[in-house]
DNA sequence: CTGAAAGCGCTTACAG
DNA sequence: CTGAAAGCGCTTACAG
């Protein structure tokens, strides 16, 4: 049903051989004659030929896919790295398949082994909790890799990530510069890095300020009782002095104010509030929310550029941990 | 650096063909020794074998892929629509490739090209407009394919709707009971039929209702300056004595609430508003607009199940056109 | 300037 | 019960 170089070949009495070589634009290694090149060209046009691509990529021993598994598609802060870093690797002629991990690290492991069948090229991964061994293990079979948005300590591999602890002091401090005397953060209860690294940036910026550290003002929520979670911290805020609430990520932030909104009221009545990245249902609440915001472009530029590299040249460089700022948005 | 199934021969003495048969679960055909079985799948278990799709694809001459082509992967409605129908997909043991239109046929086209190359099994497309041809294109190669949420007339293709007219109908008829007297319709400027039967529904639904049709009242929104263009209609119905709106789509709904977010108001001050289609900053929002719902996770996996089903019974029967009904969410 | 041949990793008749 | 061989569509040395 689809055309292949062999029926070109044929059609036009010339070797297999030849076609490939002039329909991969190799001809002018002056070798091919132009007469010919052009005519294997137009019958090409004509037939609409498309290479296989699987044929291709099995001669060759690569593919020329990249694999991409990030933590929750259904979340636009993934969806959105997504198409930035989709958008990067097709001016480099890749073709990128994703997957959702659903920060199940499990999920992750099956992910791997399923795009390693596909034989893509690299992978670029946003890792989940207890997910190290098997990015170690990826290392060791000499597959590149990219870590982007979150890390792991004493593993050797690029990493793409914001400078997350910078960011929350910052945020935190801007909280208590309009007032906050006391402030609670919601996080999630994870061993990941970044997490760890926001709530030491805002323990940092209490400190600093010569506020106290109070274990009760930071809620642990759970990735799967998000919702359930932050509706029991905000109950128990509500009753409390707290004035200012930190969120370490716009889900959680989002999800406060759906709880206040629910009860038909709105969340800056009580609190004066700081989220860790955007969301746009930001713009339609009728209040506005200061937050963060991360250079998702240049993250999935800067991501598809250090894959790239290890896959073009092979030889082991140092990795590289690129680390980008973040920018604020408040009134 | 992949282990292949000569590999695994190799070092068992055995014939590649045979390892074949026995990871391919062939081996209960009676024909192949269970020792011989047993010692071939331990072996690949701890070599951590993959099997090369590439090669089996091109072997067997189907990849297991399914091209899916939505109009934009950034509108939350076909990013879950896409989410199911990759989760109906992976049932079938099917792994899909998508890609976004961006509601250009050009666009459209090319990564029909480009997936083509990738050899899909089939296509599941949401089609832009003015891209029949290409749709009837790949019918007359005799690729499987299934349209989605749109569809063309005289096109003998397997399609999977909602009841567009009927949903807009009952939604004009609520926003009537609710005491509407003059209500505006905000749609794409678009040839695409499904938009012209929800316009269709509108006016059926005025004048059962014994009101007029007025052209004014029609809003004709440009894909690419959908912020600008509803933006101009809202201002010109702020002046009107127009006392309703009903959007043909949530994206339409969410810019007309966001114009006037900014301006400081509420949308509803002003109008009674309907919805065609939710979005989920609509919980967000301190009123609640009035909206249908797709099922969207039916519509995923009847596409699903029809696109298999070409696949695998390449018999062709009548091509099915499947209309599901939508649901209200009204307070 | 061009062709013949080998081989990527797999599956599938065909022999035995 | 098992092996040898062909071939899917392509590319890449190797010859000429």
């Amino acid at each position: 049903m689809q055309v292949s170089i062999k029926d070109i070949a044929e059609k036009l009495g010339v070797s297999p051989a030849l076609v490939s070589l002039v329909l991969n634009g190799k001809e002018k290694e002056g070798r091919v004659n132009e007469e010919t090149a052009r005519k294997i060209r137009e019958l090409a046009a004509k037939l609409n030929y498309a290479p296989n691509r699987f044929a291709k990529a099995l001669k060759k021993g690569k593919s020329g896919i990249l694999g991409l598994i990030i933590a929750d598609l259904s979340n636009p802060f993934y969806a959105k790295l997504a198409r930035y870093i989709e958008d990067e690797a097709e001016l480099f002629n890749y073709k990128v398949i994703i997957g959702s991990s659903d920060e199940n690290a499990k999920k992750m492991t099956s992910l791997i082994n399923i795009m390693k069948s596909y034989q893509v090229d690299g992978f670029m991964i946003v890792p989940t909790e207890f997910s190290q061994k098997r990015i170690e293990m990826l290392i060791a079979e000499n597959i590149p890799v990219v870590l982007v948005d979150r890390y792991f300590t004493g593993i050797h591999v690029d990493n793409v990530l914001v400078n997350n602890a910078d960011t929350a002091f910052k945020a935190v401090d801007y909280l208590i510069a309009q007032g906050c005397r006391k402030i609670a953060v919601f996080t999630y209860q994870s061993k990941l890095l970044h997490f760890k690294d926001r709530i030491s940036g805002y323990i940092h910026a209490l400190s600093t300020n010569g506020y106290p550290v109070n274990e009760e003002a930071i809620f642990n929520v759970r990735f799967d009782y998000l919702y359930e979670d932050v509706k029991k911290g905000i109950k128990k805020l509500l009753k409390s002095d707290f004035d200012g609430i930190f969120f370490t990520t716009d889900t959680l932030a989002l999800n406060a104010i759906r709880i206040l909104r629910e009860s038909g009221s709105d969340i800056t009545r009580y609190f004066k509030i700081f989220s860790f990245d955007e969301n746009d249902t930001f713009d339609f609440l009728n209040f506005t929310v200061p937050h963060s915001v991360q250079p998702l472009d240049e993250i999935g530029q800067k991501t598809v550029h250090l894959i790239a590299d290890q896959i073009e040249n092979k030889k082991s460089k140092d990795p590289q941990v690129i680390i980008f700022e973040t920018k604020f948005v408040i009134p």
